[in-house]
DNA sequence: CATGAATGAGGCTTCATTCAT
DNA sequence: AATGAATGAAGCCTCATTCAT
């Protein structure tokens, strides 16, 4: 099955074993969810018998986690490096949104899809390391919005104000297309409009 | 059990055997997924047992597609409301805006909820229907979104517009809590803030 | 597949579905090893799909289980039957001698087997209402050893005295032939010779 | 893992890498049940990689019938060595209950329970010269008890005798703990005691 | 309409064995 | 000889659905 090579790279996704297996995993629970997926399908698009996958992970529910925790450490470390970039507080809320978006709808859109929709697969005692990471990502985020918010540009409550445009950007995982009428340097404006009230 | 009383009655949802196994088929699908939620289950909450679900609906599958359908039914008839109360486009959008929050934080949130996540659990043949009944839903939107527009309190193109919008309304499924800090008349003027540009 | 005909009704394991498990599986598990059965072939013997097995029994496991608890319980009830006819001590030590080997080669042989056999099979937790039984069954014994040792008929210390017995009892399962040369009544006489030093 | 500097050389198994198989082999086999142990926990203990395994023995069956075959081979010798030594034939008979109950309790007791228990494990063809052995073994016993039923100390068809003789002595593999209450030798008095009647 | 035992396809996982390195 | 990734058959178990009562 050649489908394996037009599956994008990303963080830890390197070409070995694990790494296929992660992208071929970030694909079909996104495209069919998780509990639709069998072991079997999966193996086959990366191009091994089922009974292999376990010599690279435990369970199935392993795999999810797995995926799900190159999606976020990934992603975690592009926050904190728009972050770094941006001069001003304006500049890294735009290099955040820009950020996320990209997280959201590039190379990394199945893994982001499969954190969202399939959080409930996995167990409390999965969850919780995955929720630490979460928490220093959204600390990122307010920081910057408490900054704008002492400069005028944001009139309400941050943690709210964060959700509202956390839901417009994931939410785009919805209906944007990557390659359709508008570029994601389009779409980080228009985001970036609505978060700073324009 | 008794926990089938706790669930809310909605829309078409009534007191019948039917309303029961859709009110407790929200709840479960919600809560635990559709995929992972067994019959057995199902049945259980509803006080009957798993044979005679299929009296009611042929599939698992018919079950699934009738909360979606009961859900956007009834949602598509408040947001029709919405649009006849109010005098202005600002409050048309206001209205818009709170009857969505409600219906994704009120008594239909499950079934919402089931609608957004379980939407690729069924076949293309059965979202069909439904998606012309969303497509009646968004155009009410991107009417008063135009309207918006042409009076200057909106600059951006609407159908993006709208999509951030419905990212945010509908992100609030994840974190927003009924009883919680804030009610969802100040959530309705933060979102149409946003919404606005201000 | 008429061999399940054959096997014989014992105890609780009545002609109901799990009567006619408890009896195939006894058979199997003693005939084979339970690691060595599969549930598909027990419920070939049965006469139903595998999957109709984990109607009447959760898990393989606990059908093992089943299957020692029966054999225990019903022959506790020997046990103590025997106990109540002997007259004396003597006649009440060749009452569980006889009762014994009844167990270990008669309607209950497959049963009992299974008890002995695959006892590591299960879990700690498994054992533990079993050995309770056990024990009760095991004090039997060694009150009418007390009582031939004060009426001078036995010689050693009780507790080793009966485990020898048991041995020798226990260990006719792999050799005696219930129809062959020497009947159940001619063996009960030498090994009670041998429980009695003649 | 050191464990296996615990384990008893044996016979055969001398400290080779086929022996340390050996050893390793006989105390899972008998501590978990052949089924129930896989080669790779096997391989962990011996300190090799489970494919190492298959440079010494073909397949899984053949570790058990060798550590079966080292069993019956050494136990036969000392089976004969305790008759060469024997001036009586009660003293041969003593001598043969010592060394049975050594062969159980002692350095090979992890093999001779395998022995036993794991009988039916391998196939007719591979217990075959296995029961030759056998036969030579007891009719070591068999010629004693002969002897001694000629002169008067034994009164029972010496066929079954010794088949209760050897229950009573193989059935001390469940229960005796050659560092607790009472020792072999006392051990082998009391069983002797039963054997001749007193 | 309701029941609940039975079905049987299909899911995840295990594990002895192989083989290129 | 040793490695350890890969195999693939087979195991246990689940569960939507059916149907005789």
């Amino acid at each position: 099955m050649q489908l394996l090579e037009h599956l994008p790279l990303i963080g830890g996704m390197d070409d070995s074993p694990r790494g296929r297996v992660l992208r071929a995993a970030a694909y079909l629970f996104h495209e069919q969810g998780y509990a639709r997926t069998t072991v079997r399908e999966l193996a086959q698009i990366v191009g091994i018998q089922s009974g292999s996958l376990f010599h690279h992970f435990k369970t199935k529910d392993d795999i999810l986690c797995a995926v799900m925790e190159e999606a976020i450490i990934y992603n975690l470390a592009q926050m904190k490096l728009a972050i770094e970039v941006g001069q001003t507080a304006a500049e890294r809320l735009k290099g955040l949104i820009r950020a996320e978006l990209e997280s959201i709808n590039g190379n990394t859109s199945n893994a982001m899809a499969v954190l969202v929709y399939e959080w409930n697969a996995i167990s409390r005692a999965q969850q919780e390391p995955l929720l630490a990471m979460r928490q220093e990502y959204e600390t990122l985020w307010l920081n910057v919005l408490e900054d704008l918010k002492q400069q005028g540009h944001v009139h309400h409550d941050t943690f709210i104000w964060r959700r509202l445009i956390s839901g417009a950007t994931f939410g785009t995982a919805l209906w944007y297309k990557p390659n359709g009428r508008i570029s994601l340097e389009e779409l980080t404006e228009i985001t970036l409009a609505m978060a700073l009230g324009q």
